[in-house]
DNA sequence: CCTTTTCTGTAGTGGTCGGTACATATTGAG
DNA sequence: CTCAATATGTACCGACCACTACAGAAAAGG
């Protein structure tokens, strides 16, 4: 097995630099020359190994979503309630956005705003990714009512849209250069207002 | 005066195309290629009228701003109240990005996300449009504890960047298809929550 | 050993990018 | 009319894009 000469660098952990490049440039703004120079890997090792830019970019973001975005995703269903849940999400993805040492903002929103229509695996694969958000956030919704907590709305679509876009909102400031402590107060206020709709 | 060949198209026409075209496809996306064809003038005359592509997307997205994105801005000026404000505030922009043969989304904050860090004309534009947005609303909730109207908190700049962050929220989503009668029932809950804030 | 298979480095491919040189055309000033 | 000034269309610039042809290197199977 394994026939032939070996790959001489560590498929991993070149997919975890790229992911760091895709998250810190956006899709468009990162070039194939710059992934071979910070990966140090020349571009047919890369096209062997991934395949295309957009198929690199889709492994690339399979991982933040699983590794990066696991966190508050993990947050929000683990959370005994809705309302934890909630806050949980809002707060571990302020903390991605803003970590020390790592990109800013959120890799999918980043890409979503940046990338071109013409690519179209990239744009399905986002809004594919989208899609699974809200049904994480609608179902979450769904499983608190069943169990009788209170909620600011009945309309759990509604709700999920609402929260999304909370987070979205959250990476564009990130972006922005909002320093955590100003986020995280903008997060305090969307939590004091489900309280508020919710204990009238 | 007005020595030489006069110039053989009309300026302000194709500067509005050129504010279309950027709205569409971002900054970034939006090659000189697009706007030649589109405008229906070479580049050399496009460049003799607006200088350079960066210079031509600032006027563009001024032009953006005084007439599409001032109505917004003036709802939330000339409301009596500052929550009549902020609800016309999120509800223009909510008919802006939704518009019917228009493009989907705020050219502003598409930008934001796309436009190379390279192009730091542009990024200082945005940069300022940016917080010029936030002062406008800081100051209106500045005006409006004056006047004692009750408010969802006494931190007026949470407040200004909890309200801009909304609507960036509602342009990204915009973008990503989301129909208008879904984004106003997010600026429903977000006004539902406005007034369990102040009436509690 | 030799063959087959797979990967690597060099050196490109055609295409598009933002921007421009240049000759020509069209105006007002004198 | 002539001249200076400005705009136009053609045709192009070097730089970069995503991507790859090709030859040689390194492994396993025989």
């Amino acid at each position: 097995m394994a026939r032939g000469r070996p790959r001489s660098f560590d498929r991993d952990a070149a997919l975890d630099g790229a992911m760091r490049l895709f998250w810190t440039r956006g899709y468009q703004d990162t070039s194939i020359s710059d992934l071979t120079e910070h990966l140090g890997i020349a571009s047919p090792s890369l096209y062997a190994a991934f395949g295309s830019k957009s198929a690199l970019f889709c492994e690339a973001a399979d991982l933040y979503q699983a590794r990066e975005g696991g966190r508050p995703g993990v947050a929000l269903a683990a959370a005994p309630t809705a309302r934890a849940g909630v806050a949980a999400l809002l707060r571990e993805n302020v903390a991605l956005f803003t970590r020390r040492g790592g990109p800013r903002g959120c890799l999918l929103t980043r890409a979503t705003l940046s990338c071109p229509p013409s690519d179209t695996a990239v744009v399905e694969y986002l809004d594919r990714s989208r899609r699974d958000r809200l049904t994480a956030l609608r179902s979450r919704f769904r499983a608190a009512a069943a169990a009788g907590e209170p909620l600011p709305s009945d309309d759990h679509d509604t709700l999920a849209q609402h929260y999304d876009a909370q987070v979205q909102g959250l990476a564009v400031r990130a972006l922005e250069g909002a320093p955590r402590a100003a986020l995280l107060r903008t997060v305090d206020l969307t939590m004091t207002a489900w309280d508020a709709m919710t204990t009238r």
